[in-house]
Parts: C-alpha cells; structure tokens; sequence
DNA sequence: GCCACTCTCCTACATTTGTAGTAATATATA
DNA sequence: TATATATTACTACAAATGTAGGAGAGTGGC
C-alpha cells in the first residue's frame, strides 16, 4: 500500500480531534485535551495516542517545538468532508446525493429558518 | 448494557446487507450472498458471520425454516438511517443539518435535475 | 542540586471488525 | 444406498479501534 491514496474513514473521536485542530491549525496533546467537550474526556496519553495514530493516517503532521509535539492537519477539512460525505451517501443513500437531499428536506433535522437560508442559496443559483 | 437503546453503527458492509433484507423483508444467507454486487463479493460463511453478528447487534431476527435461516429486519429502515444521518451530521458538521444541506447543494454532489427536485420539495411546503 | 511536574515514547490489552475455514448434519441424486 | 452438495454452528485469527499505564528525560522552583 506505499503511497497512500485513500484515506481511511475517521472514527466519531478522531473527528472531534480533527476539528479542533483545523480551527487552530497547530495543537499539542495537550491543547486538544484541554479543548475537549464533555463527551472528548480521555485520559492524556489516550488522545496522544490518538493523534499519533492521525499521523499514520496522513491526517496530521507532527512537529517538535522545545520538548513538545504540536500537530498541523495535513489534509484541508474540505476534503475531508467531501471525502465523508460521499462514503456516507453511498452506504445509506445508495449513492444518490439528492436521496440525502430529500431526506433532509423532510426530516425534522432542519428547522424554518435553515429551510429559507437553503432557499437562498438556491435562488443565489451561481 | 442490558437492554440496547442505542444501535450500533453499521458499517459499509453492513449496511450492503441491511439494505437488501429491508427491499425484499425476509432472505437466507444464500440470498443475501447472490443479491450482492460487485464490491460486496465475500464467502458465504462471511455473509453468514455479518448476518449473525446483526442479530446479536438487534438488527435482524433469525428464524429457521427446514434447515435454512431466514433474517428479517427488526429495525425499520427509516430509523437506521435517521440514526445514521443523526450521527453523521453530528461528527462531521458539528452538529448543524443546514451545514450538510446548505455543503450538499454547492457540493459537486446534485445535478441539476437534482437541484430541480429540491426546488419542488420546497414549494410543495408541507 | 533535588523534587515535583510534564511530556514523549513505548507497550499493553480488550473489543470490534473483516474474513473465512471446518465439523457435523441434512438433503438431493445417481 | 453411497455420494456429492448445501447449511449451520463453531472456531480462528489478523487488523483496527478504544483506552491507558509506565519508564525515562527535560524543566522550573526552591
């Protein structure tokens, strides 16, 4: 598998980790932690490990500044939510962007507000 | 852990499964295995082993008949998928479902017949 | 200079996921 | 009836994921 190509899916944790450090664009171990919501709590060498592990996924890059490592994202965000996106409407939605589309649309996951700004876009065409 | 509120996730081949069980609402393993497409070529006793560990997971039910074991789905499709999209939108666009509509519709993802169907979706208000 | 910290690096280990082989049994067939 | 075939129920095993402890090396005070 030399040049890795694909990357692999992130779990719901390396996704929290990812996001904190796309909104910095440099962390250490111990930045992440301390950014953490409620649900991120782990032990100190559990997100370390986290994190080096994103480096062996081509996630992020690692750097050391004194005796500390700080971590850059490797991968810009938008791909990597393109790149989700995708793996999740061909899993559920049968590969179909409008079936997500749709489903949204008439799921309660939007409210009045998000269905005018959506309908702003639209016009907006562009 | 005793009684399971919250599913699992299913995984990409998981979900290959789930999904022809829920078009057709009872299959045998055998079934399952030749209604597969390309990218979902396995061993049979794989097929078996995915289609077991869905049941432990609450997913299908088994039931034999003659020899042969027949699934059915006890999860109704809508919540797999809601479950699904719940999550996918809480990892990936903190949280935020106009996020995911308002990324999809100027994502490369919807052709213009697409964007079309959505136009309707919207005015049909509802 | 010693002590308390802190950080890295390495190791560990349980669980889940992906994948499939095998033994025993039932069934169809020659 | 002897044989090939299909199925189940078990077992196995590697890789990935989730989680964290411990040894050893810097560093900041006192």
């Amino acid at each position: 598998m030399s040049s890795r190509i694909n990357l692999d899916a992130l779990s719901q944790f390396e996704w929290l980790i990812m996001n904190h450090i796309w909104g910095v664009e440099k962390a250490s171990a111990r930045e992440v932690m301390e950014a953490m919501p409620e649900e991120g709590q782990r032990a100190y060498t559990t997100i370390q490990t986290y994190m080096e592990r994103l480096v062996d996924k081509g996630y992020l890059t690692k750097e050391k500044l004194g005796m500390v490592n700080f971590y850059t994202t490797e991968i810009p965000r938008e791909s990597a939510v393109d790149g989700a996106t995708s793996n999740f409407i061909e899993k559920v939605f049968q590969g179909s962007g409008s079936n997500l589309a749709a489903y949204l649309l008439k799921s309660n996951k939007l409210n009045r507000d998000d269905l005018e700004k959506i309908k702003d876009i639209l016009k907006g065409g562009e």
